[in-house]
DNA sequence: TCGAAAGGTTAGTAAACACTAACAAAATTA
DNA sequence: TAATTTTGTTAGTGTTTACTAACCTTTCGA
């Protein structure tokens, strides 16, 4: 046990720098109650029961359910963040990048449909305003990412230089989010990966510059 | 008092064929609290707060406080409907009736923000079954009146024929949608008719055809 | 005018909610 | 091995939720 030296002000909130392994384990149950039962379903009852253990001992490691579901939200921003780098920063042309961008963000949440719950409900959204920062956070990564291409594109004279960067951003986005919102409405029955491919593909052939 | 003869089964839920004045003063007030503080603020308590009266008032005029949720809903969708019929029947060109679709409805949001929040949020759409056949009903209704416009559009060579109707009004009511996603994360700050029209003019330029 | 229906009230229900105090066993470390 | 930290338990807190029973007053039609 060491002194409590820097950082200090013994900060509320719980520390989300460096995620337990049950930690983990929480935020993939309480993804899992997201997906099946929506942001009601997702309880302190229901997250211990899917634990296999009793309410008090969540509290061993969160220390609020506000905690619980920050922490879900900024590592699912970690991980998009960690996912997309490598497809902003290859040497592809932007209509590649573009295609794989929604490609790997078809694929994440295809194996991790209760994120799709998180992001795109916002029945979370007015739960506090510390979940409200998280899930604008998690809408300025990709934006961060998207931004660059689209602009590029924009300059090779690949997209449409007839409406402005943040239009394009805007119906691109907009495709996608109604995207998932649909996907979650039939309980993630379909292969969003498929169905989201034909998406892209649309979307692509309407932002593309007229010849 | 007459003798129950037809219908009948004396259904449990609220009649909705006509509302009472009371029950539209009710419906009102629902949709001011879903502005302001959003779905988890709709609460009976609340409700009957705004109302000047006591929570067992309430249940006077409606059932539950589901019923006074889906009567919200079923007044919006037939709202909706009659609002946009006109447009739809009269004998412009597909582009200004799709100009005008939509002019209509940021202005009918202007008007009536809360609304906004009840079709906008999938918060609501977890309470209740009855409660998502009611919001899923409202999407057909903006579809049923989009649909044709669309298709008018791609056979006189106005709109785009590259990708199909279907993708074309997925695109264009994400597009509404997540600009009423934005509008409400403002909390209605700014004016939404004229944004709107911004984002009509660029989704129009988008699905023009290409000449 | 009078009887009943409509529309309010006060007082209270059970259930669900996030969360806590106190204790116990297991795991870790000196 | 003994002390300590970690991680679980049982039992319970107060608050909020939608909703109800019983009663009272106003409105209104026969």
């Amino acid at each position: 046990m060491f002194t409590n030296l820097s950082k200090s002000t013994m900060t509320k909130t719980t520390d989300i720098a460096h995620i337990s392994e049950r930690q983990m384990e929480i935020i993939e149950a309480a993804g899992k109650i997201l997906s099946e039962s929506g942001v009601s379903g997702l309880t302190i009852k229901n997250l211990a029961a899917e634990m296999g253990f009793t309410e008090p001992a969540l509290y061993r490691h969160f220390k609020s359910k506000e905690d619980i579901i920050i922490a879900m939200l900024e590592y699912l921003a970690a991980d998009i963040d960690k996912r997309l780098i490598p497809i902003t920063s290859s040497n592809h042309t932007p209509e590649y990048k573009f295609k794989q961008l929604f490609t790997e963000q078809f694929r994440f949440f295809s194996a991790h449909p209760h994120f799709a719950v998180a992001v795109f409900s916002d029945g979370l959204l007015e739960e506090s305003n510390r979940i409200n920062q998280s899930i604008l956070k998690i809408m300025a990564t990709k934006m961060k990412h998207l931004m660059p291409i689209i602009m590029e594109g924009q300059q090779r004279g690949t997209f449409t230089n007839e409406i402005t960067t943040e239009e394009l951003i805007h119906v691109v986005m907009a495709s996608f989010r109604l995207q998932m919102f649909k996907w979650r409405l039939a309980h993630f029955k379909y292969d969003i990966t498929r169905h989201g491919e034909n998406t892209i593909q649309s979307v692509l052939t309407l932002i593309k510059s007229k010849k």
